[in-house]
DNA sequence: TTATACCCGACTTAAATAGTCGTATTTAAT
DNA sequence: ATTAAATACGACTATTTAAGTCGGGTATAA
């Protein structure tokens, strides 16, 4: 079992509710209390949703947030990307102050599973 | 980029350093040495590896440890749930302590990217 | 009998996730 | 204008998980 963070699980949830409402602005507490979900975590996520571009929130009462006009199917893997930061299998390849490059007996065969 | 964590990185660089010397018993403390890993770690890794009959401990002077006979291919990711535990896209599946169960909304897509 | 190495559990430290709080800003409604 | 409901955002704390350390035990070749 790979373990979704909370964080992404909530933004599926928030994300998914959306979805089903339509144009209409849905607010963060709203989400919250039906999923009973902590308010001011799943208030950030969406924030960050927003600068994403996968929603667009509105201010002031009845304000809130709806999916982004247009936005149809959404990757997983970039979402999850998106909101986590980059997802591999390991990040020797980026990281070159790695102490062990010359000794590193799995750059190879790790690169080509990363590639996949 | 996925994040191995180092136990499993360890475990892959003293996996292929064994394959590569291929019946000679290679002790911790040796790749620990050249790799730069802490020995202490890398030790229970091997132990558990062991248990996992990836490979095999000999005790004593000029002991160590070397792959098991007949091990050929290893899928990379029943060893990641060997070594870390079952990886999965979260765990609300198995969870049925899930306070939210009634009103989760991903509770089937999800189930349908597990399965994949 | 000694030194080397595995075995194993308990412990500590460090890093990442999760969650909270305070303050500022926007805006609809009164 | 004022108020109340909402987003925006940064700083902080708490919790959990990963990483690493330590101490004592057992096996065995020399």
């Amino acid at each position: 079992m790979l373990k979704l963070t909370r964080k992404l699980e909530y933004a599926l949830i928030a994300l998914r509710h959306m979805q089903d409402k339509g144009d209409t602005f849905i607010s963060a507490k709203e989400i919250a209390d039906m999923y009973l979900i902590p308010q001011e975590l799943l208030a950030k996520t969406l924030q960050q949703m927003v600068k994403l571009n996968y929603i667009k929130a509105a201010q002031g009462p009845h304000g809130g947030y709806r999916v982004r006009k247009g936005l149809t199917e959404i990757s997983m893997t970039q979402f999850m990307e998106d909101l986590e930061g980059p997802i591999g299998i390991v990040d020797c390849n980026i990281n070159a102050e790695c102490i062990q490059l010359e000794n590193c007996n799995i750059r190879l065969p790790i690169k080509k599973i990363n590639s996949n």
